[in-house]
DNA sequence: TATTTAGTTCTGCAAATTCAGAACCAATTA
DNA sequence: TAATTGGTTCTGAATTTGCAGAACTAAATA
């Protein structure tokens, strides 16, 4: 059985950014197993080294990481000849979800919308608020994809 | 008593806008409150309102409000010779939340920083990725004050 | 054909969350 | 000083969540 370990530091940076994850909703075992994919030295693990790395059930590692793969996060390849899977986070994909996240983030704008629409005019002070807001996030919106142009012009 | 009530539509509105704020893992009954103070006509609303409305205990509701005025999103003014207090949605505060919102997601940049620092030199193409994703969450750390301006400026 | 490997699925418990209801309290009013 | 108002605080019950453990399965190997 293969007896891949990690360090204590980076035990600790497993919990750190798993903490991180937990965040944004996810399940506390699929935030570690995302992070243990991130700061273990071997960018692919297989089912059994997550298990045991990260000490957690087999169901528990087998639905965290279907959660993730659900979610595009993880993907797996498999080597010739051989049955077992090699999971690896799809972080080339970062770009994706980073507008997903900004897209999230933003997403409020069209309820702002909905809300603005039925309020009464007497309210001005407060309405005038919820247009700047909305003009804001429509402005972020617009702006997402020169701000990644941007960055690469700039690199 | 006073009787004050909101329509179908609102009640519809106050739900979509509630669940929007659950995604950032708020309580519930405190998601309702906070989408109630935007969408009611009266911008200001008591304690029985905001429990009458929302049929929720007083309990739920003193819990609430409490949670939303500890994280600053709620305030409450007084009226003289009045004892109760008007609560009300701090959305002029929208900027600043905004901010918060934006350095929350770049915050992963300096745990990414520490996770770079301890990884092994071998996983080239993984490390570059990372290094991309740091560099961008750095730009766009920096970029967000430029952000801000470039909105106000072509208002 | 028996065993091992690489998982998946089901059952159920333990902990955490969320809220209702009731008791409580401190000001104010009658 | 009794009652009302505007809340707060303290149980406890109902959900929900998160996962362990065990049974299961399908493919590969012995």
């Amino acid at each position: 059985m293969a007896e891949f370990k990690i360090t204590q530091a980076q035990k600790e940076l497993v919990e750190k950014l798993g903490v991180f994850y937990e965040k944004s909703g996810m399940q506390p075992a699929a935030c570690r197993v995302m992070a243990l994919l991130i700061v273990s030295d071997q960018t692919e693990l297989t089912f059994e080294e997550i298990q045991h790395i990260l000490c957690i059930s087999k169901s528990a590692t087998s639905g965290a990481i279907n959660l993730l793969i659900t979610a595009n996060r993880v993907e797996y390849i498999t080597r010739p000849g051989e049955r077992k899977r090699y999971f690896r986070a799809k972080i080339l994909n970062w770009k994706v979800d980073m507008l997903q996240n900004m897209a999230q983030m933003t997403s409020i704008g069209a309820l702002l919308k909905e809300i603005n629409k039925q309020r009464p005019k007497s309210t001005k002070e407060f309405n005038n608020t919820l247009i700047e807001m909305i003009s804001f996030l429509d402005f972020l919106n617009a702006e997402i994809p020169s701000l990644f142009k941007k960055w690469e012009a700039k690199k």
